[in-house]
DNA sequence: TCTATACCCGATAATAATTGTCGTATATAA
DNA sequence: TTATATACGACAATTATTATCGGGTATAGA
């Protein structure tokens, strides 16, 4: 209930590890290593990263990613839903095809916990939290 | 990610519908059939919720269940921790297990956020989406 | 130019948690 | 006595997440 993906925990990791390394690349086979993360799954969610702008790939050996001036200011609302999509905390928050619906009397009320939670997001940076 | 459970979903609709019949029981079939809930899940989540005496139940015809006075001023973490267990973002929050823990970078201040999100359903009360 | 390192990316497999079902027992109102 | 209803453990199905695999391209350095 209410759990973060690990692919989220991966991302947010690397970018921690990243803002310490300020303007070098590092690979994502050192950060795997360093933390215990499995390899390809960093490896993919770092590419990811890397199509959103916010880290910058360099291939070939002494490659590899490096943070992006300006991605700790990024709410982690915006970074999360880059990165997994909408926040929400039930299915009508984000598609409409629950069979209650018009049905559902408790809809209203959720979705208001739904619009709090996605609030405290807001309120972070990205840099709160990788730095 | 993020998500509430379906269960917990259930026992919402099934408090809110309890809610507005006041003292009468009402059966698991009734609510399930009304809302569209399958009928063996709701059923234990309503045996559950009268274990927890959140509820109260009566065998036989015309038995069923119906609310019990106080349930609403519950507050809405207390209620989803006795469903669902503890309410925790990542699993560090929790058990301790992670192979990460000491390496791992974000620890705190994932904790704060979850304390964030904690606290936002400190403040709502059962009550709050079931009237 | 060759080679090792590293990113890129789609497809697929494994795992775990949630969600849903079944069978059997007990209580009770009419 | 029968139909309705809760109680509950065990099991099955589904789904989302998590992880792996295979085949590519780019590039630094020997």
């Amino acid at each position: 209930m209410l759990k973060l993906t690990r692919k989220l925990e991966y991302a947010l990791i690397a970018l921690r590890h990243m803002q310490d390394k300020g303007d070098t690349f590092i690979s994502a086979k050192k950060i795997s290593d360093m933390y215990l993360i499995p390899q390809e799954l960093l490896a993919k969610t770092l590419q990811q990263m890397a199509r959103l702008n916010y880290i910058k790939a360099a291939q070939g050996p002494r490659g590899g990613y490096r943070i992006r001036k300006g991605l700790s200011e990024i709410s982690m609302t915006q970074f999360m839903e880059d990165l997994e999509g909408p926040i929400g905390i039930v299915d009508c928050n984000i598609n409409s095809d629950c069979i209650q619906l018009d049905n559902c009397n408790i809809r209203l009320p959720i979705k208001q916990i739904n619009n709090n939670i996605r609030a405290i997001f807001n309120e972070i940076r990205v840099g709160d939290i990788t730095s």
